[in-house]
RNA sequence: GCGGGCGUGGCGGAAUUGGUAGACGCGUUAGACUUAGGAUCUAAUGGUUCUCCGUGCAGGUUCGAGUCCUGUCGCCCGCACCA
């Protein structure tokens, strides 16, 4: 009957989703559990593009192992709903954003369940659903009580072409991550999290988790901890002082300028009549840049003279403060010490104003700062120590002052957390007459979005809710107090910083979950997603899961214990698929001409899951044909007829050795080598005069859970009746993997000569007697003397001569 | 500039972690079967002056290096005035 993919796929699809065979009761703690979890879509208008499947099949292929190992999966599927292509809908054709959304997870949901994926429907969320942002709005209000979320008028990166604010997180290179249109800085007010209240755990926890050494990393350089000392700097003639945070303490004596930020509050304060108008110019200027254009000019160095000096608490000198953009306003205090001798920045600065430069540590300053280590010099009683030893006598002196204490300081800053966007979990607070937050009772959660006939923002970065029903905006407290709603909603990481919880238990309407069924299911055991979203989703995630954690709602301190990125699937060219390059493959036609299958068993078996891998026509043909060989044992009648109920024996090795390495590699997620050896098995079977059932069972065993389709149904052609879903899965025989006799390598000074067939138990004297009357090695050790012999056993047998 | 990763046949990639480099697949070639096949099966396939040479390049350690060390070149990803 030859391989008819589309009836075998279309029958199980129905099969699968009429029996409901991938539901997972969570309340079963009988068997021990697994979670494994893909990083749920944003179901964009589009459609899945083929990287889609490449994760989800890579967890999909665990969780089925899984299961045929006796686990309890939850291996879950949803929506992060709320996004910005459906709020453009929505301008666009005056409609609700949710029919748009909803339309595409209809959608996406259908190309998904065409890819066989083994998820329990069951456990569906979406982050759209009121009764899912219930909870979102639960936790912001559990964060306001416990005074993590405030209200602040701060310099915000505002996008006028979105008209919304973007955490710093969403700004690359000066422009909006989604759109790329440009961001300025302007002062507005926002809802902000104290994420940094939890730097030091982020960066901490990090050593605990099974995750990609690159990822670690950017999360650790992206909370950015650094330990230093604030100092206060006195202005000369003036009762102000302002503080500054530097690194290198040590070099204090040669410092000879400070600098402030032109947003720092001291700047209009100090400034003298006579610099009034320069340093007004200069600091209206570099507001009017945006951050690309303020970083872009990196090597320039500018700034302004105040007109005023302080005070150089370590020896009294007085020296000139600027105010200079390279110096951030947000970062540590907005003000820096100036070392030009030791700092790069402060060096060119200082060469470009014609400033003063004090070397205090021994080296050459010629042409470069000198930033490394060496004994001090000019620097008073820290003279001859080095920079540990000078630091360590220099903060003593500043603490004894009463001028400086050690401060840790942070990269990481605290997230805004509105947008001035419809689409997007309306923030559960009240602002009241009197100006106080007020929070609304939590049995009135959720808070739903109202209907509106405009969804756009204003101009002036006014929130479309401003434009809601009275009856939404007037708000009146339990005790009779008057307010105004929250016009401004979450950004739309929020639905996803903690979606993993509510799939355990989602459809609880008295809490985020019950508490022992978090406390069994949690951490997920294997989380695949994006590496994109290396720091902003899982860093928001790993905070919300520390912050539920410190309110006892969950037991673990991480949320992800693995945590693995899919590589990204180029196009045949070799270069990233997008339209312009006319290079896009959509799964859907993939599925249509070779079945799901073949997609899911060519994407594994194309590179190391982590690894970028080009598109490949060809490559998918033969993944293809892989599964028409397969299937023709069973298909063929001549191929059938070898199969046995006797072991012949012939496949003993090849056999055990598959279920050996299949179950290594899987578990490794090494699933192009799991392949490669389930082809060889196939390559053998062909040989066989006879193919003992069991064996050939075994195979489609764990064939199924790369290619379910097809693998359920040579299951059944086998003449099952249950599915092979719930099999277990497949065992062997180590002492089938000792071969008899092995090859063993001869090689001469290093260099292989010959491969000698030699009886597994050899020992060194037998193997050198052989080796002797080895031809091909003969003319390597005619008239020579043997200096030494080394035998590995089972490995090699090299002879040294001379 | 800083951090992370990577350089292996015509191509995607293997290599038991220091022990026969090139598994498996793609492509190519030959043969079989066939009215025919771009289907299927079988076999071959790193290069080569037939002796060697080969894991970006140059050294080193070792009986032995794709693997370890030093230097160097190139590519990818992230961060980027963080004091």
């Amino acid at each position: 009957m030859a391989y008819q993919f589309k009836d075998i796929e279309a029958k199980w699809r129905k099969y699968w989703a009429d029996h409901a065979t991938y539901y997972c009761d969570t309340s079963d703690f009988s068997k021990p559990k697994y979670y494994a979890l893909d990083m749920f879509p944003y179901p964009s208008g589009q459609g899945l593009h083929v990287g889609h499947p490449e994760g989800y099949t890579a967890t999909d292929i665990i969780s089925r192992m899984k299961r045929m190992q006796g686990f309890n999966v939850l291996h879950p599927m949803g929506w992060d709903a709320f996004g910005l292509p459906a709020e453009q809908f929505a301008i666009k054709n005056n409609k609700h954003p949710e029919i748009f959304t909803r339309a595409n997870i209809e959608h996406f949901k259908n190309q998904i369940n065409a890819l066989g994926l083994s998820y329990d429907w069951t456990k569906e969320i979406a982050t759209i659903d009121p009764d899912y942002y219930k909870w979102t709005q639960w936790i912001f209000l559990q964060m306001f009580k416990h005074d993590l979320a405030y209200v602040s008028d701060i310099p915000v990166n505002y996008c006028p072409e979105l008209g919304t604010v973007l955490a710093n997180e969403e700004v690359v290179d000066g422009k909006s991550e989604v759109g790329g249109f440009d961001v300025i800085r302007m002062p507005m007010r926002q809802w902000i999290l104290k994420i940094t209240e939890y730097a030091d755990r982020l960066d901490e926890d990090l050593a605990d988790l099974d995750w990609p050494k690159s990822t670690l990393e950017m999360q650790h350089n992206w909370i950015g901890k650094s330990t230093g000392v604030s100092i206060s700097f006195s202005v000369a003639d003036s009762d102000e002082e302002f503080k500054v945070f530097t690194t290198r303490v040590d070099t204090l004596f040669g410092c000879t300028y400070c600098c402030l930020a032109p947003e720092h509050p001291l700047v209009k304060k100090l400034v003298t009549p006579e610099q009034k108008e320069a340093v007004e110019e200069y600091v209206e200027a570099s507001a009017r840049k945006s951050d690309l254009a303020r970083t872009s000019t990196e090597k320039e160095k500018t700034g302004v003279f105040l007109g005023v000096y302080a005070i150089n608490p370590i020896n009294g000198k007085k020296i000139p403060v600027y105010v200079a953009d390279y110096v951030l306003g947000s970062y540590g205090s907005g003000a820096v010490m100036a070392v030009p001798a030791h700092d790069e920045r402060d060096y060119a600065f200082a060469k470009k104003h014609g400033l003063d430069m004090i070397q205090v540590l021994e080296g050459d300053i010629s042409e470069n700062a000198m930033t490394g280590d060496a004994k001090h010099i000019n620097s008073d009683f820290a003279n001859g120590l080095d920079i540990a030893g000078a630091k360590a006598a220099i903060t003593k002196k500043l603490e004894e002052l009463g001028k400086g204490e050690l401060k840790i300081n942070y990269k990481l800053r605290d997230w805004i957390f509105s947008r001035q966007r419809y689409w997007g979990e309306p923030i559960p607070v009240v602002t009241l007459e009197d100006g106080t937050e007020f929070p609304i009772p939590e049995d009135q959660l959720p808070l739903t979005l109202p209907e509106m006939s405009n969804y756009k923002p204003d101009t002036n970065g006014k929130p479309p809710l401003a434009g809601a029903p009275s009856e939404w905006l007037n708000y009146e407290t339990p005790d009779g107090r008057k307010g105004i709603r929250e016009t401004n909603t979450m950004p739309q990481w929020a639905g996803s910083c903690w979606y993993y919880i509510r799939y355990i238990d989602p459809h609880n309407p008295n809490a985020i979950a019950d508490p022992k069924l978090l406390e069994h299911w949690l951490p997920v055991d294997l989380y695949v997603g994006g590496a994109e979203h290396a720091v902003l989703h899982l860093l928001y995630a790993r905070f919300w899961h520390k912050f539920l954690y410190d309110i006892g709602i969950v037991k673990t301190k991480e949320p992800f214990k693995k945590l693995y990125h899919q590589g990204m699937i180029l196009g045949a060219n070799g270069e990233k698929m997008s339209k312009s390059r006319g290079n896009v493959v959509n799964p859907d036609d993939i599925i249509e001409s070779h079945g799901a299958d073949s997609l899911r068993l060519f994407e594994m078996f194309a590179g190391p899951l982590e690894e970028r891998k080009p598109w490949s026509t060809t490559g998918l043909d033969g993944a293809k044909r892989f599964i028409e060989r397969a299937f023709r044992i069973l298909d063929d009648e001549n191929f059938r007829a070898k199969l046995s109920d006797e072991n012949s024996g012939e496949l003993d090795y090849s056999y055990n050795f598959l279920v050996k390495k299949v179950s290594a590699d899987f578990e490794a997620l090494g699933f192009n080598t799991a392949i490669a050896q389930m082809m060889v098995f196939i390559n053998d079977c062909y040989k066989a005069e006879k193919i003992y059932r069991p064996y050939f069972e075994g195979f489609v065993k764990m064939f199924s859970c790369v290619c379910p389709f097809v693998g359920e149904e040579m299951w059944q052609m086998m003449g099952h009746k249950d599915l092979i879903t719930f099999e277990p899965w497949p065992a062997y025989d180590e002492s089938k993997l000792k071969k008899s006799t092995i090859n063993m390598a001869l090689s001469i000074n290093g260099k292989t000569r010959d491969v000698l067939e030699l009886d597994a138990e050899v020992t060194e004297e037998e193997a050198v007697k052989v080796a002797m009357a080895s031809e091909k090695a003969k003319p390597f050790l005619e008239g020579k003397t043997i200096r030494k012999v080394i035998f590995v056993k089972g490995r090699i047998l090299n002879i040294v001569v001379a």
